[in-house]
DNA sequence: CCCCGGTAGTTCGTAATGCAAAGCATGGCG
DNA sequence: CGCCATGCTTTGCATTACGAACTACCGGGG
């Protein structure tokens, strides 16, 4: 069945690039969980229960998680004006420059894999990929 | 740049499986880390630290982790009458049945994206991922 | 205006995950 | 036999994650 391989070739992917991730963010005393946190504040401010949805977290996890990256200050806690209850979440100038950083070191883990491909089969590739994820059910 | 594309599809791709594995084996209380021991032990019998090794992990974590899996009487030690050291590790049959059900529940779970794929491109996109993947560095 | 249910986050208790360092048993070499 | 290397386990610690209970705040109805 050409399904089944696919779903190895997809599964067999994931964990490698976990394991690119998770070897980056050691390097810097970051969990996958804190490195994707930085990687999706990015371009965005979240208020803490959008950015545990995101995650697929529980609130009282990302309390934590985000006590221990604001204490490294990495992240901050702003109050937001409109609704005294929310908290929005952000990165320090530290945190967005540490995320650019690593981004740059999952670029660069990355490069021999890519370079495997020629231009026209990476685009393929993106486009591939795209079709796969996008709301996946 | 096209490659920054094709990192961040990859990087997205790669936390939406992540996500599809979670939930699936959270269902059956089973960590990522303990569905993907029940998935390689599927067609293997490694030693503990060849095991240790495929996963990334130190051989103390997978001590714990072999501790509550053969508990729960997923997985069994074996001793191994050429070396009494070493330990090897493979599944029992409730812990194969629980992998290949786990499987393809997995199978499942990504169908939907799969078939927005006609059979051509699935192929394509098979052959794609082996070329990034294989021997990544 | 005040009460009240609902929403946003935090705190607390617990289990699992993971590492590093130390320990135990076995293997293999001189 | 002595000794070091190897394979795994044990112990101590921090992090990750969940659920339940708690606090603070919002908005609507009486």
């Amino acid at each position: 069945m050409t399904s089944d391989a696919l779903v190895d070739a997809l599964v067999r992917n994931t964990f490698q690039v976990v394991g690119v991730l998770t070897r980056i963010g050691a390097e810097r005393d970051l969990s996958l969980t804190q490195l994707r946190v930085l990687g999706i504040l990015r371009d965005r401010r979240p208020r803490m229960t959008e950015l545990a949805a995101f995650l697929g977290l529980d609130k009282s996890t990302l309390s934590g998680l985000i006590d221990r990256a604001e204490r490294r200050g990495l992240v901050a806690r702003g109050k937001n004006p409109q609704d005294r209850r929310v908290v929005d979440v952000f990165l320090t100038p530290a945190g967005l420059e540490l995320a650019e950083q690593m981004y740059g070191e999952v670029r660069h883990a990355l490069t021999p894999a890519i370079n495997r491909l020629d231009p026209q089969d990476r685009d393929q590739l993106v486009q591939l990929l795209h079709a796969v994820m996008h709301s996946p059910g």
